[in-house]
DNA sequence: ATAGTCATGTAATGAGTTACATGATTGC
DNA sequence: GCAATCATGTAACTCATTACATGACTAT
């Protein structure tokens, strides 16, 4: 149920943007915390707009259409905000793994946890590079990205010290 | 495609097991990084058992059906283990709001962040506390297990740390 | 003209959730 | 006898992924 109100806080943010517009937003910004498909997010436009949350302000070239939020939505989107407890659902193929490191040789499994942490190592690097980038934004998408970010990358140092750190447990 | 190989390993770890048994192992171990339901664990046994990547071993009372593990089922775990990289894929409606806290007061926001706080300070005590439990197991679930639980551990008490220092971030 | 980008959609399939349905066996 | 637990399954629905399909506009 969160595509939706992804949808609905980017328009509520940029006043008004196509699917097109949406997509790449998503891109630079959401997909990292709520990874979308294009498919995804234009029939979930069909299904907001179907159900008052958006309306279809403007037509442009190609078939453009241009979407806003309506009242609705934006009430919608505060509820989301303030009443529904996120939840916390992790799913992680790479601690599902973990639990079955005992089927390898201590070798394999080692390497398996050093390549973790070699993963992690590299996703520091990778965030701390856009770190500068995203420094620049201004509005309220950058300013709460930014701390968005820095989960990320408080994350991936957990990753990798737990990740080292495991290693050492084995044989 | 990781359910079937959850069910892989623990079945390599039982030696046997039905639904039934699988289901309520799955609840104390699996389920915290890869939840599932038992509609979704039977119908899984069942593309399995077709797959021959387990056989049926025996039947018992009210239509129990034991499930062993059978060699390609072996070898697609192995393979699952050492050849297939993780896929990092992260869904967090938690952050995904985050993003949107720009659409409340900074109070509001603020008591966002004071809740996600307080919610990772509970989910430590509670790894803590089942951290004495898990100590006593002496299997390869128990001793992997382990490694799970301390990922878990530093995961709930980064998240804390970043939840109060967010929330100071805020105006 | 033609490459690049803008722009929207459908179809098929797989994965996950919720609810329902049914009944046998065991222990007290 | 009855409650608890064992035990398996189906149906309907939503969400997510991948691939396909199509075409208009823009800048050079």
């Amino acid at each position: 149920m969160s595509l939706r109100h992804a949808v609905l806080g980017l328009l509520s943010e940029e006043g008004s943007a196509s699917g097109y517009d949406l997509m790449k937003l998503f891109d630079v910004s959401l997909a990292n915390v709520w990874p979308a498909t294009q498919s995804q997010l234009y029939s979930e436009l069909g299904k907001l707009a179907e159900a008052g949350l958006i309306d279809v302000s403007a037509e442009g070239p190609r078939g453009r259409k241009e979407y806003t939020i309506t009242e609705k939505g934006r009430a919608e989107l505060r509820r989301w905000l303030t009443e529904v407890e996120p939840t916390r659902v992790v799913r992680s193929d790479m601690l599902l793994r973990v639990f079955f490191l005992g089927r390898l040789s201590p070798e394999e499994a080692k390497a398996y946890l050093s390549t973790q942490a070699q993963l992690a190592r590299k996703q520091l690097e990778h965030l701390e590079s856009i770190r500068g980038v995203v420094e620049g934004g201004s509005g309220n998408l950058s300013t709460y990205g930014r701390l968005v970010l820095e989960y990320g990358h408080r994350l991936a140092r957990s990753q990798q010290e737990w990740a080292e750190w495991a290693e050492k447990q084995i044989g």
